[in-house]
DNA sequence: TTGCTCCTCACGTCACGTGAGGTGGC
DNA sequence: TTGCTCCTCACGTCACGTGAGGTGGC
């Protein structure tokens, strides 16, 4: 059995990520009668990995913690995860594209604003370098 | 002068969006005495088309909270603008890489998991197909 | 009177990080 | 007794969106 830091440093993550994970229920510890303290198993080390592995790929929480729950059930939570998995790939496709538009709409900016001459604000303006840019339709 | 929902139209945002900006400062309307409802001027709708603009050039609302009031004093917000556009196009480059190893790493995952077989979870494991992928060393 | 708009709270989002105030273990 | 860890609130982060409950304007 494991406490909070020991569960921590064998997940590498911090004791109060761990904390969080309990409090939203990611995490199940049982308690140390005399003194409340939590206590993990081996069990729960190879699901706080698994938790950060899944992280580390890009899943939220909240679906990783529909895999959980799925496996809890013992039947294989793989056919699910490859179908999330490809929404993921599918999502992250398009956070690409609006990041590297914006990538370009920021590096156009900075080459004209090379040539134009510093402004002073009034009413009409606030920075005539930034309302020189082309309006963008979409946000990042 | 224009209500919340005149002004809202003016800059292609909601009335909510409007009334956080005057929550949060952003924007300081008059107010009817009559009735407590804001005012905003022609230099508001100046103001928060700014707004918008610097936002989908990537700027926090904070950063621009900074320009507009760096612009307050009559001085020329441009010197400053310049460079805090310099530093966010390095941080979206940065972020670029991360998103682009992550998508590479999703999509090899789903190439090899296409060869193998559904598990199902037990004490050691939760989902293999996940815990197969090589561990990153650093999140998206 | 109806229907639209306005107003002010105040909570939810996402995944933690960071105090605050107090206690157990060695 | 000291120093480290543990515990439980509870707030802050970012930029709004969304009710809730009530009022003004035409």
């Amino acid at each position: 059995m494991f406490t909070v830091s020991e569960l921590a440093g064998r997940a590498e993550v911090t004791p109060d990520t761990v904390r969080h994970y309990v409090q939203i229920g990611m995490l199940n510890p049982e308690r140390n009668p005399h003194n409340g303290y939590k206590l993990f198993t081996g069990t729960d080390v190879t699901k706080l990995r698994f938790i950060r592995q899944a992280q580390s790929l890009g899943f939220s929480l909240a679906e990783i913690g529909e895999i959980l729950n799925h496996s809890k059930s013992g039947s294989s939570p793989c056919p699910q995860v490859r179908e999330m998995m490809q929404r993921r790939v599918v999502e992250n496709k398009q956070k690409l594209d609006n990041l590297n538009h914006l990538q370009k709409r920021m590096e156009d900016a900075l080459e004209s604003w090379e040539m134009m001459p510093n402004g002073h604000p009034n009413g009409d303006s606030v920075c005539h370098l930034i309302e020189s840019v082309t309006v963008a339709n979409s946000n990042a």
